[in-house]
DNA sequence: AGCACGCCGACT
DNA sequence: GTCGGCGTGCTC
């Protein structure tokens, strides 16, 4: 048998691959190579080196071609990849196919990591003074006047202006270069003065720099969680130290960015997965040289290699965006603890509305907790009210209370905010004729009415068709919408309110990249005005004159099958009514529900989140849910019904008989039937992780092999955060 | 996953 | 007589 390198290639096989070392270079674990493979080639990132072939010499191939002379990933980014595959079950490529930016999943030479910069050329300077451009050309120009400008500074500034550039650049009217990035003018704003809690964070976190050491930094809205990363980050900085700082969603980015930049005075890295593959790859790139200090990224920056790390802050660590719903399931913000603890850095974990998982680990003493509760002059906590809608006259759903609460504020000058989690004008289209209702064929729901659109649209499977004239069952003309979506109420609120500007923000309205930013500029801050959406408005953009918040609709959250639902919902309601308020102007959080008695909405009100929180805990460890349980969840769907019953009752066949072990199912999915696939599930729970780990990579060996299995779609879950 | 090979139906 | 359907097997 030869002497190997093992190489991981992105295929969703569980395989790794043996082959003859290149003719020319010395191949090292982190190097990419080109390899021969099937038909064609592949990029492959080298795992081992000098290792037993464990293929026959004839079926062995050669790299054609080592693509690093030094490794592209480093040891500990190595070994935290290999971790990652093995812990969510990921074939070990596509680990590394998530980890590394496409560019740099192609075998090109590495792009130069300078800054990107433009400016106007002399043609370029002569249409500016001729005034001769319009739109976005003419606003580029003008911004370019002062002279060349980073592509960093560029997007801040004029959001959008990439098209501008590649029309007036294929017009030889501006110039791109590369520089070495240079830090931006010195920090433009000061520290303000931290708070006695503030600082204790600061203080405890920053005795651990240099070592490994978990955090959660538990702290609402308003109570200074930003000025206690932004005084880490400048110690760490100080240190000649790198930062990595996890964001739920790109829409946090912006204004975080902003933040940063003008409190820190050097360039922030951002990584997302809106940004061109070409600016991926040049930020991944100046991390791994260092020359990234600060970067800023969302689910998929846990993979950003950290040469120099210092620490890692992962914000709102609540947020569910940090698991991957596809493909390789991995969880950023449990990667990112494993992370730390390789490069021996603290963790910094925040929320104001912590996860139970990282609360149990707070309990257990996994994790150190900081806390902020308020901070001095900053919001006082909204006052919430619940509305009980029993026997109340409701106006397309809006209950007389809630309406003249929106009055009473908008009288004041104030602005308010209908927070209801259903897009569309309403969820179901009735016939009263027969009771006949619009579903969807393909998935056995009902499809939401979009009245807008003149439309029925499956929200499952995104099936469309227009919405009938007439009852398709009876022939009567007889339709009616029933419940509200968030198309609904700006209706209803539109005509309740006619003298006042009505803002809906959901999916619908905000399709394009920036809608978002752009739509809340229209809001004047001092102006009345009425906002209507759902889950986005949850977070991000600061609306200084908003005090008063209407959560409609609650009550679905209240008696889910999901066991999280409880804890979402808490989620929800706490990061929402966080919004209602400022120092001089108390906040109102009004909740319209038909159980006004529930406890969880009881001991919420009462008691706040930390209470609630505690009591779910309390809830899980009872009925032994995670974080007191383990759970692993086989996902199947398939054409054919026969088809997934053989396979999950083959998998479930396969399992072994391990008393620790229990097993639910197999059973239907939530929803059985989605876009014309039936669908099923087989859920693993063990009280600890032990059992659990030691037969899962030989099942899932089983389950590959399956014949069962040719005809479903399956995949594996480890630690899943819904079971839908 | 992608891709080629391979054996049975409707068509220029 | 062929083009092409997707079942099956393989990738070092």
């Amino acid at each position: 048998m030869s002497v190997v390198l093992r190489v991981a290639l992105p295929v969703p096989l569980l395989t790794l691959f043996d082959y003859l070392p290149p003719a020319v270079g010395q191949a090292a674990a982190g190097s990419r190579v080109l390899v021969p493979f099937g038909h064609g080639k592949q990029v492959g990132v080298v795992v081992a080196t000098n290792i037993e072939a464990t293929v026959s010499d004839s079926r062995m191939k050669q790299v054609v071609r080592l693509l690093d002379e030094t490794p592209l990933l480093d040891a500990e980014l190595m070994q935290s990849l290999a971790w990652a595959a093995d812990y969510w079950l990921g074939a070990p490529g596509e680990a590394y196919a998530n980890a590394l930016p496409l560019t740099l999943r192609e075998a090109k030479p590495l792009p130069p990591i300078g800054e990107e910069y433009w400016s106007l050329s002399i043609a370029g300077r002569s249409a500016l003074d001729a005034g001769s451009r319009r739109g976005g050309s003419r606003e580029l120009l003008a911004t370019l006047a002062d002279g060349t400008m980073s592509a960093q500074e560029l997007t801040e500034r004029l959001p959008g202006w990439r098209a501008a550039a590649r029309r007036l650049a294929g017009a030889g009217l501006l110039e791109r270069s590369e520089q070495a990035a240079h830090d931006p003018a010195a920090a433009t704003t000061l520290a303000p003065h931290l708070s006695d809690e503030q600082r204790l964070a600061v203080g405890t976190v920053s005795a651990t720099l240099g070592r490994y050491q978990p955090f959660l930094l538990d702290g609402v809205t308003g109570s200074g969680k930003t000025e206690v990363y932004l005084a880490l980050i400048e110690q760490v900085l100080a240190q000649g130290r790198q930062v990595l700082l996890l964001v739920p969603e790109i829409g946090l980015a912006p204004q975080t960015v902003k933040r940063l930049r003008q409190r820190l005075g050097v360039t922030v890295e951002v990584l997302h997965s809106n940004l061109s593959e070409g600016d991926r790859a040049r930020a991944w790139l100046r991390a791994r040289a260092g020359s990234a200090r600060v970067i800023l990224g969302t689910r998929s920056a846990v993979f950003t290699p950290l040469p120099q790390a210092g620490l890692i802050i992962v914000d709102e660590e609540h947020d569910s965006a940090y698991k991957q719903q596809e493909g390789f399931r991995y969880h950023a913000r449990d990667l990112a603890l494993v992370r730390a603890r390789a490069l021996n850095v603290p963790v910094l974990l925040g929320s104001g509305t912590p996860s139970l998982e990282s609360l149990a680990n707070v309990e257990a003493g996994r994790y150190r907790s900081l806390h902020l509760r308020a901070r001095p002059g900053a919001i006082r906590p909204p006052q919430v009210r619940i509305i009980d809608m029993r026997a109340q006259r409701l106006e397309h759903g809006l209950s007389p209370a809630l309406l003249a609460a929106v009055a009473e504020t908008l009288a004041r000058g104030e602005q308010a905010l209908v927070f209801r989690n259903r897009r569309g004008y309403a969820p179901v289209l009735l016939c009263h004729g027969c009771g006949w209702h619009a579903t969807c064929k393909r998935c056995e729901r009902p499809l939401t009415l979009h009245a807008g659109r003149r439309q029925l649209i499956c929200h499952h499977c995104d099936f469309r068709q227009r919405v009938p004239v007439a009852c398709p069952g009876c022939g009567a003309v007889d339709l009616k919408p029933q419940g509200q979506g968030t198309e609904r109420l700006e209706e209803a609120l539109m005509a309740q309110f006619p003298q006042v500007p009505v803002l809906r923000v959901d999916r619908e309205t905000t399709r394009r990249r920036d809608a978002l930013e752009q739509l809340l500029a229209t809001l004047h801050d001092d102006q009345p005005a009425i906002l209507v959406g759902t889950q986005m408005l949850a977070k991000g953009h600061d609306l200084p004159n908003l005090t008063l918040v209407a959560i409609v609709g609650v009550d679905e959250g209240l008696h889910s099958v999901d066991f999280r639902a409880g804890e979402r919902l808490a989620q929800l309601v706490v990061q929402v009514a966080g919004r209602a308020g400022r120092a001089h102007k108390p906040g109102l959080v009004l909740l319209q529900t038909h159980q006004p008695d529930h406890p969880l909405l009881r001991g919420l009100l009462a008691q706040g989140y930390a209470a609630a929180a505690r009591e779910l805990l309390a809830e899980r460890r009872q009925i032994q849910l995670p974080p007191y349980s383990h759970q692993v969840l086989l996902r199947a769907d398939a054409v054919q019904r026969e088809a997934l019953d053989a396979f999950l009752a083959a998998a479930h066949a396969a399992l072994p008989d391990d008393a620790a072990l229990q097993v639910a199912g197999p059973m239907p999915a939530p929803m059985p039937l989605r876009a014309n696939r039936h669908r099923g599930q087989l859920l693993l729970e063990a009280t600890s992780r032990g059992p659990l780990r030691s037969m899962l990579h030989t099942w899932q060996r089983a389950l590959s092999t399956l014949p069962a299995g040719r005809r479903v779609h399956w995949s594996l879950d480890v630690d899943p955060i819904d079971l839908y």
